[in-house]
DNA sequence: AAAACCATCAGT
DNA sequence: CTGATGGTTTTC
């Protein structure tokens, strides 16, 4: 059907599922020159004002009716471009999710002063390219003529672990990004956190010239984030260094996008639809056939996740490696100590590690965070401990007397006078003290050195050559200037127990990051995990073996029908909501499915999940249903919320 | 939130 | 058969 006004195809930034397609608008006249592709709009939808983008200015439309017109252009910017439209509609088709919430998580939100601020045009010189990083691996040299030529190509750096200086992940990263510039594109590096985006950013800016690489992280702050947006969508700049939502990043011409230690969980995305970095940097690679050849992929960490290892198997990613006498050769020399059982919370090697670390720099002490700690448990048979009332997981808390007092968390009661069941001991076992305590302990055990506390809400940022006890939650460790001289990673078995199903690949990913920190061999460098040697993750790390784990580990999960070999669906919400929602699924559904059963509420009221699950091959057929289930319910203003997670974080 | 749609029925 | 009515569906 054609029409001979002007037309413009707009995303309208609607929450209803059954609203998650583009709707057509008549442009009028006086907008015309403004009514760009990629630009944000007004329109009135249903009666409603309501944001949009412009997604296509069409010839013709099928729609029949009277077109309703723009109500106005909020800005001519060009702010979505053709190549994010296409990633975000594959994303939300991935998750069960809408176009509009996906679209909120790529696009930065506009800042006005911002964009009328006039922008110098960024320069993107090349410095020559180092040598290390991916150029000391043969695989890796060939690699980087393959992207330097063109070519899509994926791989996975097996970043070798052991302190190298500045010629760490940074140094590969740089390489590949100049590869990419080389080859006349542009290149999008993601890494977990705002202080891994100042180390790229600082090592870009070295190797390819200042103000040419753009940053984007939600903690910048409106105005900044929204220059650095536009620097790339107006292809100012080509390099953008970011945090998880910098995937979506609008760069011209991309050429590469580079994920920096891929298991961290900060690329698990906390909002709707919760897709994951990792899984929307493989969707951005692999293009669109007929519209979009897609571009490089390089994932470079020192550990493995089992997505990872999956592509490997499967011939989708090449691994880029050293030699296995390299990589030992370049690590720390690494043992195991089995934990003590008595009130001390050292063993006798850990404080000689220590110690002979003190004497020739930091020493790093790693313990594991609080919010993962497992259960109390009973002192005398390690008996877990539970809710009397709802059986959940309780954690001690310091009462107003200054006494202990247990609380669920899950249902929120205090209990006090606990009694194990089993054995009738009255002493709690608190596997982990934290790194407060940890610190005031070590302080005493080692007078004279420095402690460092380095945790939660007080990170510190970097140490010197200087000796130090630094003490460390993973992922909080303070950045050496001369690498550490020793480490002791306190508590690995507890680490190991948790009842998640990602607990070995957490701990070793935690452990090998740390292992990167730490000198290596011949300059001293020791590293003392206390806990069973026994262990497959221990035993990775000593070996600095992260591949041989994440082998293993697939191959246990695809035997166990786990993810990343299957597909998993979980939905969530008031037993009424969750229970229509099953109900309007279409049937049959290809695989199977789990409950409803309680699961832990947040508010008080009672909630459900259910799981469904299927092989990879169905996941179409299976997020589809998902999607018409959800698309019913909200055509019928249906009561209740049910949220759904495609590739949910815990399987439970 | 508004408009369009649709089934039903009283008044011819 | 027509037009008024009220609930349901659609929404450009």
């Amino acid at each position: 059907m054609s029409d001979g006004a002007a037309l413009a195809r707009v995303a309208v930034d609607l929450p209803l599922p059954h609203l998650d397609r583009f709707f057509d608008y008549s442009v009028p006249e006086p907008m015309e020159a403004d009514a760009a592709v990629g630009s944000r709009v007004r329109v009135r939808f249903a009666g409603r004002a309501c944001n949009g983008f412009i997604i296509e200015r069409p010839t013709s439309t099928e729609v029949t009716g009277r077109l309703s017109p723009l109500t106005k252009v909020v800005s001519p910017e060009p702010v979505l471009l053709p190549d994010q439209v296409r990633l975000i509609r594959a994303v939300a088709d991935h998750y069960a999710g809408t176009f509009a919430d996906v679209a909120r998580l790529a696009v930065a939100p506009r800042h006005a002063a911002t964009e009328s601020g006039a922008s110098a045009v960024w320069p993107a010189p090349m410095g020559a390219m180092p040598p290390g990083g991916l150029r000391a691996i043969p695989a890796g040299e060939s690699w980087l003529h393959g992207v330097q030529s063109g070519r899509p190509l994926r791989g996975f750096w097996a970043v070798a672990p052991g302190w190298r200086g500045d010629d760490d992940w940074r140094r590969g990263v740089v390489q590949a990004v100049q590869a990419a510039l080389l080859a006349g594109k542009g290149a999008i590096v993601v890494v977990p956190d705002a202080a891994a985006m100042q180390a790229g950013f600082l090592a870009l800016s070295r190797a390819l010239g200042d103000g040419c690489v753009a940053r984007l992280h939600a903690q910048m702050g409106p105005a900044r984030r929204y220059h650095d947006y536009l620097a790339l969508s107006r292809g100012q700049s080509r390099v953008v260094v970011g945090t998880r939502s910098a995937v979506f990043a609008p760069v011209h011409n991309l050429g590469l996008i580079v994920l920096v230690d891929d298991g961290n969980d900060a690329y698990a995305e906390p909002r709707a639809p919760y897709p994951h970095t990792r899984t929307v940097a493989a969707l951005r690679a692999s293009g669109t056939p007929g519209e979009n050849d897609g571009c490089a992929l390089l994932l470079a960490g020192s550990a493995r996740s089992c997505e990872a290892q999956r592509w490997v198997e499967r011939g989708w990613l090449g691994v880029i490696e050293d030699e296995p006498k390299v990589r030992r050769a370049s690590s720390p020399a690494m043992r195991s100590v089995p934990e003590v059982a008595s009130a001390a919370h050292l063993p006798v090697e850990a404080a000689q590690t220590i110690r002979a670390g003190l004497s020739a720099g930091p020493v790093l002490v790693q313990v594991p965070r609080a919010g993962y700690l497992v259960a109390l448990a009973c002192q005398k048979c390690r008996t877990p401990v539970r809710c009397p009332v709802c059986n959940g997981p309780v954690a001690a808390e310091k009462g107003g007397d200054g006494g202990r007092r247990l609380v669920c968390r899950w249902c929120g009661r205090t209990s006090v006078g606990w009694r194990c069941a089993v054995c009738g001991g009255t002493t709690l076992r608190a596997p982990v003290i934290g790194s407060g305590r940890t610190a005031e302990e070590l302080g005493r055990a080692f007078p004279g050195f420095r402690v460092i506390d380095s945790s939660g809400d007080h990170i510190v940022e970097s140490v010197s050559e200087q000796p130090a006890l630094v003490v460390a939650t993973p992922g909080a460790e303070p950045f050496p200037a001369a690498g550490y001289a020793a480490a002791v990673f306190l508590d690995a078995d507890l680490m190991l127990s948790r009842a998640d199903m990602r607990s070995g690949e957490e701990a070793v990913r935690r452990w090998l990051n740390a292992v990167s920190l730490v000198r290596q061999g011949q300059q001293g460098g020791t590293v003392c995990i206390v806990g069973d040697a026994h262990a497959p993750a221990v035993q990775a790390v000593l070996r600095a073996d992260a591949a041989g784990f994440a082998t293993r580990e697939l191959a246990d999960r695809t035997a166990a029908g786990l993810p990343p070999a299957t597909l998993f669906v979980e939905a969530t919400g008031d037993p009424a909501a969750l229970g229509d929602f099953a109900a309007a699924l279409e049937t049959p559904l290809p695989g199977d499915s789990f409950g409803p059963v309680e699961a832990a509420s947040t508010d008080g009221q009672p909630r459900q999940r259910m799981l469904w699950r299927c092989d990879l091959v169905d996941a179409p057929a299976l997020v589809g249903a998902i999607k018409a289930a959800m698309a019913r319910r909200s055509a019928a203003k249906a009561p209740g919320v049910v949220r759904v997670q495609v590739d949910p974080d815990e399987m439970g």
